[in-house]
DNA sequence: CTGAAAGCGCTTACAG
DNA sequence: CTGAAAGCGCTTACAG
């Protein structure tokens, strides 16, 4: 008999205690016919990861080459002219080990890293899953790998930048935020770091993808205005509201009213749990009575903008009936609503792709001294809740 | 002047004109005065990232000191002791050079790696995010680094799962799935490499976290039969639909219907998109008549739930008044709908703390034979869509 | 208390 | 056409 089942506890029982949770139920796996499982191996020796890969020596050793002619053959290296019938052997001898290069090792041995880092805000966003997602098949087409920056923090104020720097990357490429974190991040080598941004840029010396947030946000507001809305409220989160440099978004809503010469109104939230937050102010904006009621919300993104929407419902307010509503960025969320949001859909696919050309455009082309910057506009989806 | 701004659209503009978007804007950035801008630096020489960072050597050299000290010192190295005085030069000389460790280089000559894998089903359920949001935060707490699979596929079916078996890990987490692609992705190393499931397992012969769903679907079940529900409809994925291993959540269904004495009935739907999958399927039954319409949807995650409650709606049913809905998970965006949603909580905290718990030990102790498995319960939460 | 040295798994000129 | 060798930036016994 090689292994016995065990049902250890360590602390967990504690833990679900701790939390108010009635008890862990173990499984009853007592079946003796378990024990001539064939899954089940001696594990022997070192559990090192390493020694649980084959390397580039195995493969050499089993096709009776050298380690170098592996590594040209592995890597179609145009450079060396191997015979064919040795290739041949290379790769039947590499796919019998199951052999899978260490990256590790490649990065270390060789003058590019060939990955990528990608800043986002956060990951509680759907918005920037969908930049993720495309972001990533981009650069895994080209080559490259990602490295996603640790962001997994629920609120932006914890997170450690720093980390990425752990990893060694060949580029970064950052959906920018309210502060720049790059010198906080890369210390002395962030202006050798190519460095694209995505988003918006707060400096004409650096290479990036621009959305016209303006242009987007004045066409939410004079489609608002079109339908014949004049008090216009905007939910934006706290660090957008405080922060001194301006927000193109912020910068349209100011102005469209100033023109409207009507009343800034500003409703706040705090960054995180932005759907909950949303919510919150929907139910606010709820009570209100209709007299002082603002007659649409103008939402600084879709994520927030859903919430309201609920919180607007629950409250027993029709939207578009009562109050308008619009978001920012065209997520699926938003367009799942039984009135589908309107918004400014936001190319990521195009703002990501374009990045990504100029950032490896920049690595490749290490003494590049111009910058690229680029606007891509974003379009209006009229919905149902104006 | 050591630079020049230049407007470049590489294929930009043909992307955006493919795309039917109007036209880009370039960014006026003729202003003089940015020419003086003190934040653009002459790059020389190699930009390898490699030659960006300070090395070992370096702060070795800097401190008078060898490398071998250097690394004692900086990783806290009980056996070797160092010198005060000599501790404190490595330290500031680090610190001035801003040094980073290469954690490539470190993984490499060490035994350990000092990572984790974490592979989850998708990035486009909210209750996917909150396990790595939760994981990883655990992770980074013990000491190693996360490395997401980079599952960042809108569709399952895509994903090349042996992506991660190139990036050195010490164990995998693994939110398990229809099938499991274990060997697929690590070849004849699976059975050597430390693997904890997580959400369910099919094998005695592994170590994992269960999540007792067949519990938590009979407790939504009886909640809905308790409120005088017969006619209910289960909402699950294609993949489940289909799949010939048994899941836990439908035989739950299977069995509160069969000793109900009423009639199965599965509305199944694509696994990807799947809150507009919902939509579709919510507008579906709000299109039958009452006569022949179930009275309940019992879906199978809150993500599809959501799109089913907009389609009811959208459809122009009252929810629960013409039909109650359910879901599964416990994700915060369900309980941000204007009426939150019923539902199963699963406590990610307590499953991947658990988990990773169990992982560790198995890394840390590589001659462990023995198999350790525990079963989390969920909470119901019953919310004003039954 | 500190250093010299081997080695992790690769890549890449450079020989032959 | 292929191999021997240096080297990437670290860790870790092993000396002294």
């Amino acid at each position: 008999m090689c292994c016995y089942m065990n049902f250890k506890y360590i602390n967990y029982q504690l833990l679900l205690l701790a939390c108010g949770w009635l008890s862990a139920t173990p499984i009853d796996k007592t079946d003796p016919s378990c024990y001539d499982c064939a899954t089940l191996v001696h594990v022997r020796g070192s559990m090192s990861n390493n020694a649980l890969r084959p390397s580039l020596a195995d493969v050499a050793a089993k096709a009776s080459v050298s380690v170098g002619t592996v590594s040209h053959v592995l890597n179609g290296n145009p450079k060396a002219r191997i015979a064919q019938a040795t290739q041949e052997r290379i790769r039947r001898a590499a796919d019998e080990l199951g052999y899978r290069p260490n990256r590790f090792a490649r990065s270390l041995a060789g003058k590019h890293v060939r990955s990528i880092g990608l800043m986002i805000p956060t990951l509680n966003n759907p918005f920037f899953i969908s930049v993720a997602v495309v972001a990533q098949r981009r650069i895994l087409d080209l080559g490259y790998e990602m490295v996603l920056d640790p962001i997994f923090a629920q609120e932006w104020a914890v997170i450690d930048h720093r980390r990425l720097g752990y990893w060694p990357v060949d580029g970064i490429l950052m959906w920018t935020f309210t502060s720049q974190p790059t010198n906080e991040i890369f210390g002395a080598q962030a202006s050798r770091m190519p460095i694209v941004y995505l988003g918006l840029m707060n400096d004409a010396y650096c290479s990036g993808v621009q959305v016209d947030f303006y242009t987007g946000m004045t066409r939410v507001l004079n489609h608002l205005i079109q339908r014949g809305r004049r008090n216009l409220a905007f939910v934006v989160p706290e660090t957008v509201a405080n922060k001194p440099s301006s927000d193109r978004r912020r910068e349209a809503y100011f102005d469209a009213v100033k023109s409207l010469g009507g009343e800034i109104q500003i409703l706040r939230y705090a960054d995180d749990h932005e759907m909950a937050n949303g919510r919150r102010i929907g139910l606010e904006v709820g009570a209100l009575s209709a007299r002082v009621r603002p007659d649409a919300l103008v939402c600084y993104n879709d994520n927030v903008a859903i919430g309201v929407y609920h919180g607007l419902r629950a409250a027993g307010l029709s939207v578009p009936g009562d109050i308008s509503l619009t978001g920012f960025d065209g997520i699926e969320e938003g367009q799942c609503l039984d009135n589908p949001l309107t918004t400014a859909m936001v190319p990521a696919d195009l703002v990501c792709g374009a990045g990504i050309e100029m950032l490896i455009e920049r690595i490749e082309n290490p003494m590049l001294e111009q910058h690229t910057q680029i606007a891509i506009p974003t379009r209006l989806i009229v919905g149902a809740t104006t």
